[in-house]
DNA sequence: TGATTCATGTAACTCGTTACATGATTAG
DNA sequence: CTAATCATGTAACGAGTTACATGAATCA
């Protein structure tokens, strides 16, 4: 099942946002267990305006703006349909990693582009740490502000984690093929 | 793009296999960090078959067998295409987690649910662990069977590790929510 | 002034799952 | 004997990405 409309409206409980800033946050603090692309988030916001579970908010913006900025709000409606799924089953994940796939399938022979795989692999994983620790403190400030950082907080953690995790495991992989 | 045909090229290059022990290899061993339905693997075969990147091994079974197993192997050229990608440039990971989802939304108000939630969590970690572990010790025995096994023993591993991290995680939190 | 980011949206396409259909074999 | 597992396959549907189109605002 499609579950792109949860997400909005799970974002929307917290604040009012755009299309294009909702596209952002899941870019940054969900990236390592969640992604959209435009082409999903456009078309399930039109979806969601005309089933009244969001509305638009008008921009405060006066005639001289020439942007249009669409910012949504969820409505009570849209509230429940949220709490449903909130207490519902969850499907089983879905994981593809090409990386890890190559790892796997990976002899002797090879191993001079699994290191420049395990490489890259390690990059990403470190600026994903870098990017977490950095978000995990600039929220940590103002914790109180909206009632549940709190528990993005500690999913936010568990991210730091395992990127630390594949961080460790790719250095000592590189280690063994020196 | 695609990746199915090179995960079905990969597992023949250890040995010959029909579809539904591809399959459930992929459950199996792979299972934290790839997926694939019969509805992707049956036509690919077929596909991959026309293309002459593997070809149906006789089964050695007489006239008495009335189950046709159909086992594949793969030719020279189906090598020689899997080595290609092997080289390439990995895109990047797809992941999506229900169950993240509805952590990262989640607030005082619904502990009750999360803490549902996140025991079966939990319990899906703790059968990973336990799975991965069996499989680790059984690979382990004999390790010189293949050539790759130390590799395929090396992602185990971080599937095990992972899998232990997101159990800690889990007790973690239930730990707070009490 | 030119590149990058902000911003919204659509159309075409590909990927992937699910449900269905069918039947043999094995274990309890 | 009956339920589960083995085994192969297809059709329909739904999910998700990519490429395209367009243009304003900002930054260097």
């Amino acid at each position: 099942m499609k579950k792109t409309r949860f997400v909005i409206l799970g974002l929307l409980q917290e604040e009012d946002l755009s299309g294009y800033e909702i596209k952002k946050i899941i870019n940054i603090r969900m990236s390592f267990f969640w992604q959209e692309s435009y082409g999903q988030i456009y078309p399930e916001l039109g979806k969601l305006r005309e089933e009244g579970l969001i509305e638009q908010i008008p921009s405060g913006a006066g005639p001289k703006a020439k942007v249009e900025k669409i910012k949504y709000r969820i409505t009570p409606e849209g509230n429940r349909v949220f709490k449903q799924w909130m207490e519902a089953e969850n499907e089983k994940d879905t994981i593809r990693s090409e990386f890890l796939l190559k790892m796997y399938f990976s002899t002797q022979e090879n191993s001079e582009e699994m290191k420049r795989h395990l490489m890259e692999f390690k990059e990403q994983a470190d600026q994903k740490v870098a990017l977490f620790q950095l978000f995990y403190q600039e929220l940590a400030r103002d914790i109180d502000m909206h009632n549940n950082h709190r528990q993005i907080l500690k999913v936010l953690g568990l991210g730091l984690r395992q990127a630390q995790l594949y961080s460790d495991w790719s250095e000592e992989m590189l280690e063994e093929l020196k």
